[in-house]
DNA sequence: GTCACTGCAAATAATTTGCAAAGCA
DNA sequence: TGCTTTGCAAATTATTTGCAGTGAC
């Protein structure tokens, strides 16, 4: 397992107003601010927790603005969704290729950066054209067992 | 990829029985035909439509009935939650070791068995104890990419 | 007979949609 | 200005819960 490189939200901001010219959307507060919250973490929130952080900085913000923008990010391929056992879609703007250890028990979720990618499996073609990979890990977290 | 092994209904029926006496859960018509259901396929249906399915048989059987089943269930290692990116909860009897394929268009769920399995990533314990692993390979599946 | 299980109804959580007003390019 | 995006409110979808009656062992 590699070491998660740092977080460069400079960049990711930078990434997010190119992405928007390239595709014709527009740069709106609430767009720069949802994607800021998602960008300068590494824990993966979900919508409601986006919402709430959004909220202290737009107080008017509503709730189906986060849903959507969130919505329109994963399009744009600024941010991934990360669907845990239980709850809701959680979202990452992590772009690396990585994997996820979900605690089941506390639902956090942890990048793992293999040393080598898995191989798609030999043939996975007959099945369809394979867009991504997802390993997922589930277990229980340091945090949880101690506690 | 392997071939997948066929389904052997006898067997799982068996295993429910054995399983409920193990755990003092009682075999009730209703949970016998839910788990039918799901032994019976692997298409990996969601709570619904196992709802529609066994309400043809047992035509009185309530909505929460089959989640509180399908719980029920899953917390004896009989089925298995599949959560695919997309909509509610999927549910699979298939108890042998594999993974799955699935479909961003229409949400078909299909079992891939691997060659070898992939390993745990190495340092995997400094995030916590490992429960499971599951590899996802999502894409679109030959029946869409056709229509 | 006892205790787990079921059906009903209603609550909750998560997410989506229609529409008129507002804002970026 | 024109077209995208937003906020509001309400609708959906997915799932869970309390409770009294029912049924498996």
């Amino acid at each position: 397992m590699k070491p998660s490189p740092p977080i460069d939200i400079e960049q990711r901001l930078a990434n997010l107003t190119e992405a928007c010219r390239a595709t014709g959307m527009r740069v709106t507060h609430q767009r720069l601010e949802i994607f800021r919250e998602v960008a300068k973490t590494s824990e993966h929130p979900d919508a409601d927790t986006i919402f709430q952080r959004v909220r202290k900085r737009l107080p008017t913000v509503s709730h189906d603005t986060v849903y959507r923008t969130l919505a329109s990010l994963e399009e744009m391929g600024l941010i991934s969704r990360v669907d845990p056992a239980r709850g809701g879609a959680r979202y990452d703007a992590n772009c690396d290729k990585h994997h996820h250890f979900v605690c089941t028990e506390c639902g956090a979720i942890t990048d793992i950066y293999l040393q080598y990618e898995p191989p798609l499996p030999e043939g996975i073609e007959n099945l369809g054209d394979v867009e991504s990979l997802h390993l997922q890990v589930r277990g229980i977290c340091q945090n949880c067992k101690t506690n």
